[in-house]
DNA sequence: GAGTTTGAAACT
DNA sequence: CAGTTTCAAACTC
């Protein structure tokens, strides 16, 4: 006994952990005896040697990891890639040039890798914080402050310490890597397995990315990054040569990973060479969002990359929507992590939270001068919206100008009009004052987005019931707001808080976006430019105005109404209840249209239940002549659309050049948590699919084959992104 | 800007 | 769940 238990010890160390190697070489010792040897034979499992140690043992972590991983993963590698650019960034390492950057990535991994005990840890942590938020459906503040916390730890190494350990174990990586070329080869091995996956995981394609919604995305991206990690950890073990690397290398590695992840994204959705502003403002921004957007509000984040990608894709800023798209695709793992490690809080949230997240990103002002204290976020639209630039610097400018309004509906009005990719109104409006608040309104309607900044004029709820825009869109008054006895404000947090949670305990979903986004949605808008693929939730109830005002939701939002509606004399131009109405709208209109009401109701349900983080987006499009373009107010829609949009990303990407006409007008608040743990459910996934499935199907604009697809989706199972768009 | 209309939200 | 009231936006003049 004595000796199986020794045999069981000698295996044991050879097998493990890395930690192992460094027993290696005392075992070394003792390879030579007949005892070993004997252990050996018994033991199917071959000692390895510590040279040739690495690559066994790479293969081996390599063979089992891709069936566990590899959707997930897949992700993470392309992330990693993103990485890549993070790495060039990185002056110290001279070493890493075009092709070291592939071996940077591998090195990363390797290097996280090489603490796969820490890492377990470290990988685990990401993705049950993420779960968390996403999964605590009430909980926003706690989880978005988790989160906050979380990305605020991650910023902080990364800036500081994404140049400094990061490199470190990079070069250390890269040296092993060079020693072990065949582990590269390996790695590549690894990779295409992985894109195997992923492809048929529908991961993968370029435009799917995306199609994800956010409370897939808590999960994914949590679950994408373990398992990027895994793989690093994969490749890690292939290497082992690195023993050095102790857990604290591993975390460090780690943090660079999600360090470099958010600087991609940042590079990436910037377009532009943001500067600093990106950390700091991510940074900035996440609490400035607290602050500015209630604290329930977390969906943001997301939104904010939706939106911005929306916003691009639909603004025209290919560019922008480039940035978005990366992030959707390969960074969806890394980038939902940093997202939410960012700010992005899974936060249903307030559209202007959200919205701001989203645009800015990066930016937050605080205006301390408005009495509300409302932090604008500027967004650095550059990423997003490519006119904006100027705008931007407008904004920014205006953040330090004595009027508070003009600078925010200023910002407002880029963001807008970045997300509308309307013409650029920014500008204008600032020199535009409004006074009255209608005027404001309109004001800022006209340009095209009210939503940056909404404004009431509520006399008697106190803005605090949803009478008031600005705390149906969970956000605070501000000065341009003309309402009386105004409690919306973060003065009275806690009554805010209050009384929002208490009306979400009457109607989890009464913070939702109002518009979802149907799986379509985009497709159809780059198509047709309809509105149709998004949906008003709960659908209207208009009886005199034949859905064609504003008093519609339904048309307010910019969506075609829907088998939820109960409207009487439909016309909708954007899509009637009948669904006869626009062949684009029919599509998600079509109330009648079985198909349609299918895919309605699956949206709706899926919005409902996963409402928002994740909700990929809906988008709503302005293709159409919104009704808000000419009056102003955008629907709220445009603003969630921003936000809800992120998930969509992927889409965006794709959309990006032909997006413009189509404005997201997708819902409005992310998701309560709640919806975000439905969005796990299969129909979110089925949601967020859609938009793959667009593109996987063949573009139908029969009804028929509009069923095909919604039918598809249904059948989509739960993976969120997986789905292929339905529509297409 | 005042007044009216409208439909969502809230209440019963 | 249905009916009514309240509310504030949307709209009209």
């Amino acid at each position: 006994m004595g000796d199986d238990k020794d045999q069981d010890k000698e295996k044991a160390i050879v097998m493990d952990t890395p930690e192992r190697t460094q027993i290696a070489n005392p075992l070394s010792k003792f390879e030579d005896s007949p005892v070993f040897n004997y252990i050996n034979s018994l033991s199917p499992i071959k000692p390895v040697k510590s040279v040739h140690f690495t690559q066994p043992f790479s293969n081996i972590s390599f063979a089992s990891l891709p069936s566990v991983f590899t959707s997930p993963h897949v992700s993470t590698l392309k992330d990693s890639k993103f990485l890549r650019r993070h790495q060039f960034s990185d002056p110290s390492k001279p070493e890493l040039t075009s092709e070291g950057s592939k071996k940077a990535e591998t090195s990363e991994g390797n290097s996280t890798a090489a603490l796969n005990t820490s890492k377990q840890h470290t990988d685990f942590n990401p993705s049950n914080s993420i779960t968390e938020t996403s999964t605590v459906p009430l909980n926003r503040c706690s989880n978005l402050e988790s989160r906050k916390l979380n990305y605020e730890a991650v910023n902080l190494v990364g800036p500081s310490a994404s140049s400094g350990p990061f490199i470190n174990n990079r070069s250390e990586i890269d040296g092993i890597n060079q020693l072990h070329h065949g582990k590269e080869v390996s790695a590549v091995d690894w990779d295409s397995l992985i894109s195997d996956a992923s492809e048929l995981l529908n991961f993968d394609s370029p435009s799917d990315t995306v199609a994800y919604k956010g409370p897939g995305q808590s999960t994914l991206d949590p679950t994408s990054f373990n398992t990027s990690l895994m793989n690093v950890k994969a490749q890690a073990n292939s290497d082992n040569d690195n023993p050095s690397e102790n857990n604290e290398g591993l975390k460090d590695t780690v943090e660079n990973h999600l360090m470099v992840a958010d600087t991609s994204l940042n590079d990436f959705e910037v377009g532009e060479p943001v500067e600093d502003t990106d950390n700091e403002g991510g940074s900035n921004l996440s609490r400035g969002m607290r602050r500015r957007c209630l604290v329930f509000e977390m969906m943001g984040s997301r939104r904010k990359h939706l939106e911005d990608v929306s916003n691009g894709s639909n603004v025209n800023l290919s560019e922008s929507n480039q940035t978005v798209l990366p992030i959707n695709n390969n960074s969806l793992s890394l980038r939902t992590a940093n997202d939410s490690s960012k700010c992005k809080l899974p936060g249903i949230g307030l559209h202007l939270n959200s919205i701001a997240s989203n645009l800015v990103d990066h930016k937050v002002v605080k205006h301390e001068n408005l009495g509300s204290s409302r932090q604008l976020i500027i967004t650095p639209s550059s990423a997003a919206y490519p006119s904006m630039g100027s705008g931007q610097e407008l904004i920014t400018k205006l953040s330090d100008a004595p009027s508070f309004e003009n600078g925010i509906e200023h910002v407002q009005n880029v963001a807008d009009d970045a997300s509308k990719a309307l013409g650029f109104v920014g500008n204008d409006e600032l020199s535009q004052s409004q006074t009255s608040p209608r005027k404001k309104r309109r004001r800022v309607e006209n340009a095209g987005e009210a939503e940056a900044c909404k404004r009431c004029n509520c006399k008697k709820s106190k803005c605090l019931k949803l009478y008031c825009e600005c705390f149906a869109a969970g956000v605070y008054c501000v000065e341009p707001c003309a309402c009386h006895e105004c409690f919306n404000k973060p003065i009275h947090e806690d009554t805010v808080l209050a009384t929002r949670k208490q009306i979400e305990s009457r109607n989890p979903l009464a913070f939702a976006p109002k518009v979802i986004k149907t799986s379509d949605s985009i497709q159809e808008d780059e198509s047709s430019n309809t509105p149709a693929s998004a949906r008003h939730k709960r659908g209207c109830n208009c009886k005199k105005s034949g859905c064609l005002k504003k008093y519609c939701e339904c048309y307010q939002g910019g969506v075609g109404c829907s088998i939820n509606c109960r409207c009487e004399g439909c016309k909708n131009t954007f899509g009637r209840k009948d669904g006869s109405q626009m062949d684009l709208e029919v599509n998600e209109c079509e109330g009648n249209g079985n198909d349609g009401s299918l895919d309605m109701v699956l949206y709706n349900e899926a919005e409902q239940v996963s409402a928002t983080p994740a909700t990929p987006s809906r988008f709503g499009r302005q293709s159409i002549p919104l009704p808000n373009s000419s009056k102003g107010k955008p629907p709220r829609s445009f603003l969630t659309i921003g936000s809800s949009s992120v998930p969509r990303f992927g889409k965006l990407n794709h959309f990006k050049g032909g997006m413009n006409k189509q404005l997201q007008t997708v819902g409005e608040n992310e998701i309560p948590d709640i919806l975000e743990e439905n969005n796990r459910s299969p129909i979110s996934g089925v949601k967020s699919c859609s938009p793959n499935s667009k593109r996987v199907s063949p573009p139908h604009s029969s009804m028929g084959q509009r069923s095909s697809r919604k039918l598809i989706l249904q059948s989509i199972p739960s993976f969120p992104c997986l789905t292929p768009n339905p529509k297409q």
